[in-house]
DNA sequence: CCAAAAGTGTTGGTTTTACACCCATGG
DNA sequence: CCATGGGTGTAAAACCAACACTTTTGG
């Protein structure tokens, strides 16, 4: 083995919303090390592929979904992260949609979602790329539109304000939520509105993306 | 070669501030590819090193400095990167002071300083990776204490503008800044001045650590 | 007394926070 | 007519942006 060779996986952390909760996918181990264990779906990057393209192949092979959102968080490189021997992890994080319907084998034994803020132990380091992942949620959902995709593309303003204080752990003003979401100008209001249960129907939303680039000149999107 | 067996180096984008003006270091390349092309100070991770180590290690051969501000930025994997073949590299930037004095060595024909805005053309995807250090300098600085990094311990609030102005490629209003800085309470003032030619001696200040607790809780620190 | 950078406050506009009630619907 | 979540405004405080003059020093 040549100066600096070393196997290199990636890593994917999922978060999909359920039932107004964050959830992260996991996978039960099957062989060693850590069998039994639940870790973060990943594997390795294949031969002549891109550490983008990899995520997605296995985030494809995990859940059956593509077209999703993701975005490389870190690389770990502790050489003995792995008791195989050297592995790097590139780390990922995606986030899926809840309408998204998920490949039949997501959410077995072997593949679960966990609430986020309440995984279990994990193998390797990833609860340190997992709470990694947490942190950079939820800047991004305060500096970027990433909390769109964690919605179906049509939503009412309250399914939003859900993904915001299910991320963020905290309860937030309904009108100050509405007023401050409205202002940025990002949603465009349909005519449809939701007949949920007995109440009054809410309207439906969808995220513009036309006016996107009028947040970055704002600064508001955060570039990483 | 094993399935995911790669090469990986960490290259690093160091600047710091030389004249007010935003500096990065460049190397010119001895050998092919890209022989002669000035290229981001980087080298091969080994055996038994994590990456933060490698990117410490060549840190300290490029500039023979040690405890520096050194963060990840980013690994880019694109399978045709290098022309010699598979390459991983995980980009780092580092924060010199100004006070700083490097090794003999650094700063000549073959390892120079550029206006970080100003650069050359560059070896490999070079470019990409400073510009993306670009970025997360801005929003860092902005966001987080780093700005403190590319000063010595005692600086004027001048010289700390001149940090953000540099990094930001913009004026800054004096008496906003220096109330926005105050006003953190991040700041200790000495009761030393500098004089700094025939003009009024200006009030020498250190940053103060035992408050960076309080910038954390008011989510004036950014995780990355 | 001149040149140079240090230092210092006010005002108007915008943003943020806290807070409570009526509306539309189905049963 | 009741239960449920949808929808709406206002006032006080904090924050931000624009703006100009006086102070201290060395020569």
């Amino acid at each position: 083995m040549s100066r600096g060779a070393v196997r290199v996986a990636v890593d994917i952390v999922i978060f999909t919303l359920r039932e107004g909760v964050l959830h992260v996918l996991l996978i039960r181990r099957g062989v060693p090390p850590f069998k039994d264990k639940w870790a973060l779906p990943g594997g390795f990057v294949e031969e002549a592929e891109s550490l983008d393209a990899a995520a997605l192949r296995e985030l494809e092979e995990e859940t059956g979904v593509s077209d999703v959102y993701l975005e490389q968080l870190y690389s770990f490189g502790d050489p003995k992260r792995d008791p195989r021997g050297r592995v790097l992890s590139i780390s990922y994080f995606a986030l899926l949609s809840s309408e998204r319907e998920l490949r039949s084998g997501t959410d077995t034994a072997d593949a679960r979602w966990f609430p986020a803020y309440d995984a279990p132990r994990l193998a390797f380091d990833h609860r340190k790329i997992l709470d990694y992942a947490l942190v950079r949620l939820r800047y991004k959902l305060e500096w970027t539109t990433v909390g769109f995709e964690l919605l179906p593309k049509k939503f009412t303003l309250t399914e939003l304000q859900r993904v915001f204080e299910a991320v963020l752990g905290r309860q937030l003003d309904k009108r100050n939520f509405r007023r401050k979401i409205l202002k940025l100008e990002i949603l465009r209001a349909l005519d449809e509105r939701r007949r949920a249960g007995v109440q009054r129907p809410a309207r439906l939303y969808m995220f513009s993306a036309t006016v996107f680039e009028k947040l970055r000149g704002r600064g508001m999107i955060f570039p990483f």
